[in-house]
DNA sequence: ACAGTGTTTGTTATCGATAACATAAACGGG
DNA sequence: CCCGTTTATGTTATCGATAACAAACACTGT
């Protein structure tokens, strides 16, 4: 049987390899004054001894961890995915590493999630959202790196934002509707503030209705968020239960409303004949579903790759001050609608 | 204007506290023999200085990470986010911590993850799939931590194995419909081998066919993998188009079975009435489409949970032999198929 | 031939927490 | 009241790479 011997370190290339740790730790790095050939040397010996560098003692010593943090409410989820994908594809090539958590749409879990993340001294760090605890803004602001928040415009950002208006977005669904002449307009979405995009989505539809001077009391709500298919079937259902004349209903998202989509199949009631329908997050599921989902792209993966070009610009100097980066969501008007 | 004053250490808070660096690092732990006073009052002085506690010089010394490396083939897929939540929530009593990448279904750049995730010095490593590069391989082999592979049942494991046989699940749905007289069925499937799961339930389709004496050459490629909802519509199409008798089709996952199963609604073929469809993976869209769908249910929150299970018990010396951990996969017959 | 410039390699000290060891203070039973 | 035991704290050296500085060497133009 084989001892499990210690791991090769840095100095035993050096030795084998007949140079200094220093000479073999440029070996490593790019943009280094190595030569070719002793690069070639360092390298192969490297690999024959199985060496793999250790990034927590270079971590250490030269305060450099190449993390950058991120914090998304939930994995599950097609637009933070997105988000996520973005991000690391933008930080890919400047050898940055995400380091992910996520919160459960809950601040308080949020707060330890960044205290957690912060300990590892990432080089940056993104957050979903502009609502946090007092002490997690206290612990973001003090932590000396940029923070960006996402998917929302905070009124008093804490530094950098890449997002945009949930209230607005759904505010110019509203009013394509009332364009239309439909007026009986009804909001799904979850029944507790912890979403605040879902909240401020909500929000938004209110005002907007108010400001058409129309009825905004028709919401239902369809359970704890992030609210599923099934949970947007059975608001769909009370909704028809209860208010039978609705000529239009938003869903918080396109899950949702493809959830209320399937219970209208199931109960007969003519899709947009009767109803229409509209979600939110241009998910795939609405460009496929029978008939296919209005709904507003807010170009999620956007989100992450200007978000990592933000990063990558303050790392070169390129950018100093705080940025605001708004970006434009699309109505995208399909089947599911008249 | 403030300076931006260094970060406060340890000894920065011993110093105001009165007390040696050590105790400090002692009040950090658990289960530590400092005073409850004493640890009060370091943790106050910390709160007040702003100290974040630096994981990477705990890292350094201790010779301990916290980290559990996870490579999923893509973070858009909510089976393997099952997965990874299953993991999460199970390693984080044990204050593991997960570090996670994707692979976008390639080994190649499979094995350039795996080496970028083991110079973090990881305490074990979760890998979807029991397929990889020779040199993946390798740097698993020496890592000198815990390696498990998920989602199969690999026949030379690197270590661990919590997973399932892809093809003995497929299996049992072509059982499921020979049983009940369909015979002319076919599979869509991706078009690479890049997605060695979805290779596995083709390969499983064309044994399972063959055994009963059928014909297995009903195989549609949908595209490269992962297919999605999208591409098997176009599938179904193609399926439609060609071999118009075919009575039910297996899709490599849910996605692509309701992309087929809206292909189906928009050409007015009835579904399950003239061809039966059935998925694989359990998504929640296959519990709420209209009809709903056959699939099969891989338990991918379980395979996480498992996963992140063993890894305790091996770090609590409960478990020290290789472990294999056979899931069972449900077949669900729902009302997509007859 | 030689100062001046650029390239390649080496030496030393250090990043910040903690393992290992040592010791002082508190406790408890006969 | 004393010694063995537990509890609470301190001291020193160290994890493994690299920043900062230094120096040897090669080349270039006059």
């Amino acid at each position: 049987m084989t001892t499990p011997r210690k791991p090769p370190t840095m100095a035993d290339v050096a030795r084998v390899a007949g140079v200094s740790p220093m000479t073999v730790s440029r070996a490593f790095k790019q943009d280094t004054s190595v030569s070719e050939a002793t690069r070639g040397a360092i390298l192969k010996v490297a690999e024959d001894l199985g060496y793999v560098f250790d990034s927590t003692a270079s971590n250490l010593r030269s305060q450099r961890t190449n993390f950058v943090a991120v914090t998304i409410p939930s994995i599950n989820n097609a637009n933070f995915a997105d988000t996520v994908g973005g991000l690391s594809d933008g930080l890919k090539e400047r050898g940055l590493q995400i380091l992910l958590g996520y919160t459960n749409y809950d601040i308080v879990e949020e707060e330890r999630l960044i205290e957690q993340l912060l300990r590892r001294r990432p080089e940056a760090i993104v957050v979903t959202g502009g609502r946090h605890t007092e002490r997690a803004r206290r612990l973001l602001e003090n932590a000396g790196i940029p923070v960006i928040e996402t998917w929302d415009l905070p009124e008093a950002p804490l530094g950098h934002v890449v997002g945009f208006s949930n209230a607005d977005a759904v505010r110019g669904m509203v009013d394509h509707f009332v364009a239309r002449g439909v007026t009986r307009i009804a909001f799904i979405g979850g029944d507790a503030d912890r979403d605040t995009r879902g909240t401020d989505r909500r929000s938004g539809f209110i005002a907007a209705m108010r400001a058409h001077g129309l009825d905004a009391s028709r919401l239902i709500a369809a359970g704890a968020p992030p609210i599923s298919m099934r949970e947007g079937a059975d608001a769909m259902g009370r909704l028809l239960d209860s208010l039978p004349d609705t000529q239009a209903v938003i869903c918080v998202s396109d899950l949702s409303a493809f959830g209320a989509l399937t219970e209208c199949q199931r109960r007969g009631v003519d899709v947009p004949g009767r109803i229409s329908i509209a979600g939110f997050g241009d998910y795939e599921i609405g460009a496929v579903s029978v008939p296919t989902l209005t709904t507003i792209n807010p170009f999620p993966r956007d989100i992450g790759a200007r978000a990592a070009g933000l990063i990558v610009d303050l790392f070169s100097g390129a950018q100093t001050d705080p940025a605001r980066i708004e970006i434009e969501p699309e109505l995208l008007v399909r089947g599911s609608s008249v």
